[in-house]
DNA sequence: GCCAACGTTGGC
DNA sequence: GCCAACGTTGGC
């Protein structure tokens, strides 16, 4: 079951732009994309149970100049197996994956908006109110989190400012 | 390119 | 169960 409007929840993902850009996301058709490839459980564990049909979705570029928050996603298809795991010619390919007892999850995202601005780490870093983001944690990795709503309208306010 | 921090693996 | 070794992430 999607979360009701008002129980939507709020995510980031990273991705580098090297290899899957916000751009990209945009440009694919319906503008939708298969999450795959995180192989971390607690990242897992978050396609898999915790993002819902109409959660909103930052996207940000990792290792790229500027690292930042570039844009707006929405979860269009809940978790399901992540298929790249079976797939032995794969670069995520792991045989401990199971077609009948998958390991990896990923869900659909859908692009919603590029910011008018891109938010930087540096940014965000200095703004009130995000101190306790899970992106500014020190040595924090996660490539897909989870963004408080507070977080969310911070951010969204800063990148829609223009 | 460097390296700190993290997650996973495997020996014991 | 401990922990060293290793591979990866990701900022700088």
């Amino acid at each position: 079951m999607p979360n009701a409007d008002g129980d939507r929840r709020h995510w980031l993902v990273k991705s580098e732009p090297d290899a899957f850009s916000f751009d990209d996301l945009m440009a694919s058709p319906r503008r939708t994309s298969h999450w795959d490839g995180v192989r971390n459980f607690q990242a897992r564990n978050t396609l898999r149970d915790g993002m819902k049909k109409g959660d909103l979705v930052f996207f940000y570029h990792s290792s790229a100049d500027p690292t930042a928050i570039v844009g707006v996603a929405e979860v269009v298809r809940e978790g399901y197996p992540d298929h790249t795991a079976f797939d032995k010619s794969d670069s995520h390919y792991d045989p401990k994956s199971k077609p009948d007892a998958p390991t990896w999850f990923m869900v659909d995202l859908k692009g919603v908006e590029k910011l008018k601005r891109p938010v930087t780490l540096a940014e965000l870093r200095t703004v009130k109110g995000l101190e306790r983001m899970v992106l500014l944690q020190k040595g924090s990795r996660l490539s897909v989190q989870p963004v408080s709503p507070k977080e969310w309208d911070i951010i969204y306010a800063l990148g829609m400012r223009g």
